[in-house]
DNA sequence: CAATTACTTTAGAATTATTCTAATGTAACT
DNA sequence: AGTTACATTAGAATAATTCTAAAGTAATTG
């Protein structure tokens, strides 16, 4: 017999959000659960929010939205930018990159930590490096 | 007194345009103006539009964004992905990167061509590499 | 160089992604 | 258990961008 959402839901996403300081609300720890299961995963709002449904997860996409944004500042997740049109979020915080499929819209890591940025410049007066980011944009040949 | 703006667009523009293959239109030829007239640049259709708009250019926001795209696939304009909210549009097409302003959302060149990417692993089976962006975002401290 | 054709521009509607709002629900504290 | 502060929600609202179909203009043709 299926036991209730609750005592299904994984304690190390609870612990996770309380750690992050944020409450572990139903709809978070399932979330939670989903994003952090298997590994590296690079999603939009809407994607998660389809596979929530898919699952059975009761859940609206504003608080999809709401979630990943809350889970981005508190250091959960990662958003990546590299297409005008949507958000993508990497539940992948240690610092790596990026390859992007141009064609199909497609993100995947940089395997491997080789990758690295040479000669980056003195922050300009006044502020400090936050992040550097690195797309290598792919194409089809 | 005052030429009529035919006789008044930069002869550059008309010239870049047809190389282009882009039939120089008077809001092509105008937006070109504007945009190639004082070096580098970082804008926004909006932007852009509101500029013309200022000096006087008769010219629709669907308009300025049709021709930032159709600029942007001849390689006259490159574009810049920073922020999930607006498209940026650089006129400088020579291989370079940026600085992020991330409180007010600004865009400058990284100064120099020392910056580079190290180790770039190769491109996964039948892809290219079409092109590698670095963004080093700042922020004030 | 006037007529024809193909490509452009335009206003406004439509679409898409995302955020807001105000009512309802729920975790945590007393 | 009751209270309070924080979360969730549906749906409306907003913002950026794209689409559409009609009107305009550059280029080509005869």
């Amino acid at each position: 017999m299926r036991k209730k959402t609750r005592e299904n839901t994984n304690e190390s996403a609870v612990t996770r959000l309380r750690q992050a300081g944020l409450r572990p609300t139903r709809q978070r720890n399932e979330l939670a659960d989903l994003l952090f299961r298997d590994g590296n995963r690079h999603l939009t709002a809407e994607t998660l929010h389809a596979e929530a449904v898919n699952r059975g997860i009761r859940v609206s996409l504003a608080t999809v939205y709401n979630t990943l944004h809350q889970f981005t500042h508190v250091g959960l997740l990662r958003q990546v930018m590299v297409d005008a049109t949507r958000s993508y979020f990497d539940t992948n915080t240690v610092e790596h990159q990026h390859f992007y499929y141009e064609e199909d819209g497609t993100l995947a890591d940089i395997p491997g930590s080789d990758i690295g940025v040479a000669n980056v410049p003195d922050a300009p007066n006044g502020t400090k490096v936050s992040r550097v980011d690195v797309v290598v944009r792919l194409r089809r040949n």
